[in-house]
DNA sequence: CAACATTATGTCTTTTAAGACATAATGCTC
DNA sequence: GAGCATTATGTCTTAAAAGACATAATGTTG
């Protein structure tokens, strides 16, 4: 038996920020682009964006400094608040998944401690 | 912003348990019969007894043991197995929660010690 | 000013999960 | 043995989520 979990955060009952969020804006951090970020993750552009905006949305914050035209066509770049809130879900969900995957342990492996 | 998080247990691919089934079955201890439970909670006899079928295979345990026929058609109680599974289950999501909720606080809401 | 690679957005389709419907089987009670 | 309230199970339908398709807009570069 195997322990699974799912921690999200919510903002007036929209889903405001998960995993796959977090992955794709660094993917959007490292490659400069929003297109390039769903390329990468095997995501369409559409479905990319949208997750982008949901979370803009519910959090009330912009997470792109984004340009169009020019050389390259434009590009996305993370704005600060963006990454700060990676840095701080980054923070939290690690030390969730190591907590979690120690009781778990305790109480369900370990038959002489429960 | 709050958090939300979601925790089950899987064996080889399945769902085993979760918060769903522990409801489930508490409402069965106190009802004495499956029939009874789902009525309760709103939900269909088929769908009840589907999710305590599928916890069983997972697990490879009885949750129930059922009689049918006689005086009220029959019923069903808890196995110890299942009392166990439903005992340990509480107390792990139980200190769990209050982690998640205290972490998330400390990380996301308390600014000056992030 | 045409080309280009991007962002931006509405809508349609597909997939998946959850639930509903229907029907059989059980076995005590009267 | 008819009635009853339950367990047992296959199948169909519906709802929700995820993804695909199509098309417009932007603005620099050559």
């Amino acid at each position: 038996m195997k322990v699974k979990f799912k921690i999200w955060f919510e903002e007036n009952g929209g889903v405001a920020f998960a995993e796959g969020r977090r992955i794709l804006l660094e993917a959007v951090d490292r490659l400069g682009s929003l297109n390039a970020a769903a390329k990468e993750l095997g995501m369409s552009y559409r479905a990319a964006w949208g997750k982008i905006k949901a979370t803009e949305k519910a959090l009330g914050i912009k997470l792109l400094e984004v340009t169009t035209g020019g050389k390259g066509g434009g590009g996305a770049t993370l704005t600060s608040e963006a990454e700060e809130l990676i840095l701080k879900y980054q923070k939290y969900t690690g030390r969730m998944t190591l907590l979690i995957e120690k009781e778990f342990k305790r109480i369900f492996e370990n038959e002489k401690s429960q």
